[in-house]
RNA sequence: CGGGGUGUAGCGCAGUUUGGUAGCGCAUCUGGUUUGGGACCAGAGGGUCGCGGGUUCAAAUCCUGCCACCCCGACCA
């Protein structure tokens, strides 16, 4: 490819809306640009890396096993509404009709249409087992799409699907893809961790997310670094140990206390820590309120509180203060477990019952009682966990203390049991004769997120460093003066010669400064740089990497191709 | 959806407070000089100032409604 023919608008400064490493590199490298908000065109360079990344996919899905088919992205909303999810996934999902005003929408995920696609033909236990997966478009009307291709509305996918006899064949399955997506990032040289994630709107079973380390993700994880306890800090279970409590029971009292509404109020005002108080939080869950009474020193986690109340996310969300002032008689930040409007359920963390004469709001405004006690006082649904992980806490598995990292959920793989086989009847006839549910996985790979992903572990202050196995172009033979002869010949032929050989080259002929063509190759981050220069008169060229801008090698035409090779293998290309 | 902010040329921005002929840098085009780290000189093109309504002799600027985009929060590949 030559650069002058090649559609490529790199940008000297970078837009205003971009935030994050990877999303002002791609947009200043000329590799996408927004349509509108959480939509993104992919220019000729973005494109060659995605299709790269897609084949890395592809390949190591084929090897497990795997069968690529293409669904449409547009269903139909009766599929949906036979899982209920029709209403479950809620505003998230793009919905449209057509012009006799039957109801789509955008495909967010595809576990309907897959179940829907076999369940009339996979009949035999003969058939089984069964996976099948495609590299599709997917969208979802995210409420706040950001970050570029990392929280996007339209993005690409592979999603799998697995079809199993039983319990044991899904497990064996989702091994299979835990393997295959091991295999696929390592192949894209991420530095990434499997947590054990929360299954949310897709299923009961397990799930496991594959999160890509990095600063800028947006999912925190939990993991342990004396054995191999990893989770999101939405699943992460809690240990909180409380501390000794007095031995008898006081007196529940009510005591004035002006303007102390929060806990950090509560502290200064009694003198004493978070968690000789407990903390009662409102929430509005589809039609109802509930409250959760958690100790004062912790967070709730949201996630665990919507499993426990079983409502989805689009339903639920802190009660607003006019729901407050309803169910408390009071203002906000007197809430408490006694004398609650009887139509909040009251949900209690498990260590609220190891706590002794403890603050709690009296629901009235400035007013709190102190040595309130669990059972005595007030009672409620006891949850086991309703609290979020924090850095120090123990590890649920060997009780050394936790660390925290963010990240970015570049693959999740669920186990979704009989959920779909059985809302939509997808079932087949075992040995017996016998008709069963088939057992089902699902499993995810963000091929865009991973585009992104992949810049934001490998850039620099230059531009972005692309690992040589999706780099858009392998090496960029760079003439520094077009106008000397003997440079811009030997370019094109180095040129000719990487092209016969195999590999992917770009040859920089635009009349350019040399700056430009050197600031727009780090940029870009071709992994090899062959500048023709000076030394073209002697037949010596420049040999730069990427990763290593710094250290330049002047080596001789005729060894280029030698070492082009060599370096690339090294990376781990075949040529 | 709540809170905050921004919309002026392809990109980055000034101008809005105090209404009066729409500007700067980069990019683009022409000519010339230059060629190892985002050149220089001379010239040129490009904007219904997000959209609608209002106030005014006069609106990018004031008022008002809407829209889009970005950031912070809760969700996900």
């Amino acid at each position: 490819m030559r650069m002058t023919k090649l559609y490529m608008p790199t940008l000297r400064e970078v837009p205003s809306e971009a935030e994050i490493p990877s999303h002002q590199l791609l947009m200043r490298a000329g590799m996408i640009r927004k349509l509108v908000s959480g939509v993104y065109s992919y220019l000729p360079l973005g494109h060659r890396v995605l299709k790269k990344v897609e084949q890395i996919v592809r390949e190591e899905m084929d090897a497990s096993g795997s069968q690529e088919v293409l669904m449409s992205a547009i269903q139909p909303s009766e599929l949906w509404k036979e899982s209920n999810r029709w209403d479950d996934f809620g505003p998230e999902m793009f919905r449209l009709h057509d012009r006799n005003e039957r109801e789509f929408c955008l495909g967010p995920t595809h576990e309907e249409i897959f179940t829907d696609l076999i369940r009339y033909e996979v009949n035999s236990y003969k058939q089984l087992p069964m996976n099948l997966y495609q590299i599709q478009t997917k969208y979802r009307d995210e409420k706040r799409p950001r970050f570029g291709l990392i929280r996007s509305r339209e993005f690409i996918m592979k999603d799998a699907y697995s079809f199993d006899q039983d319990e044991a064949g899904m497990m064996n399955a989702y091994q299979e893809m835990w393997d295959a997506y091991d295999r696929i990032f390592t192949r894209l040289g991420m530095k990434y961790r499997v947590v054990e994630g929360d299954a949310g709107a897709m299923g009961n079973g397990d799930s496991h997310e594959f999160t890509a380390m990095c600063e800028v993700g947006e999912s925190n994880v939990a993991y342990c670094d004396a054995c191999d306890f990893a989770a999101t800090d939405e699943k992460a279970e809690t240990i909180v140990p409380i501390a000794a409590q007095e031995a008898e029971e006081k007196e529940l009292e009510k005591v004035d206390t002006p303007d102390v509404g929060t806990i950090e109020d509560l502290k200064k005002f009694f003198d004493m820590g978070a968690d000789r108080f407990v903390k009662t939080l409102l929430f509005q869950a589809k039609d109802r309120v509930v409250a959760a009474c958690i100790p004062g020193h912790r967070e709730i986690n949201e996630t665990k509180l919507m499993n426990a109340i079983g409502v989805a996310e689009h339903e639920f969300e802190m009660a607003d203060a006019e729901t407050v002032k309803r169910v408390t008689n009071a203002e906000v930040g007197f809430a408490g477990p006694v004398g609650l409007d009887k139509e909040v359920e009251i949900l209690v963390d498990r260590r609220v019952l190891e706590m002794k004469n403890f603050v709690i709001g009296a629901n009235e405004t400035d007013r709190h009682l102190i040595n309130a006690n669990y059972g005595r006082d007030f009672e409620g649904r006891v949850i086991d966990d309703l609290l979020v992980v924090r850095v120090g806490d123990v590890c649920p598995k060997c009780g050394k203390p936790l660390v925290m990292d963010r990240g970015i959920e570049v693959g999740n793989i669920f186990q979704l049991g009989t959920k779909y086989s059985t809302a939509l009847s997808a079932t087949y006839l075992d040995q017996n004769g016998k008709k069963q549910l088939i057992w089902m996985g699902s499993y995810g790979v963000g091929v865009s997120r991973s585009v992104a992903s992949i810049i934001e572990q490998n850039h620099d202050e230059h531009g972005i460093v692309w690992p040589a196995v999706v780099a858009p172009f392998h090496v960029v033979v760079t003439p520094i003066n077009v106008k000397n002869d003997e440079q811009r010949e030997l370019a094109e032929a180095l040129y000719e010669e990487l092209k016969a050989a195999g590999v992917e080259v770009i040859l920089d002929d635009r009349k350019e400064r040399p700056g430009v063509k050197l600031k727009d190759a780090e940029l870009i981050g071709f992994p090899i740089r062959i500048a023709v220069g000076r030394g073209a008169a002697e037949g010596k060229v420049e040999f730069v990497l990427r990763k290593d801008v710094k250290n330049k090698d002047e080596i001789a035409q005729a060894d280029v191709l030698a070492r082009v090779k060599e370096e690339l293998n090294k990376q781990g290309l075949n040529l």
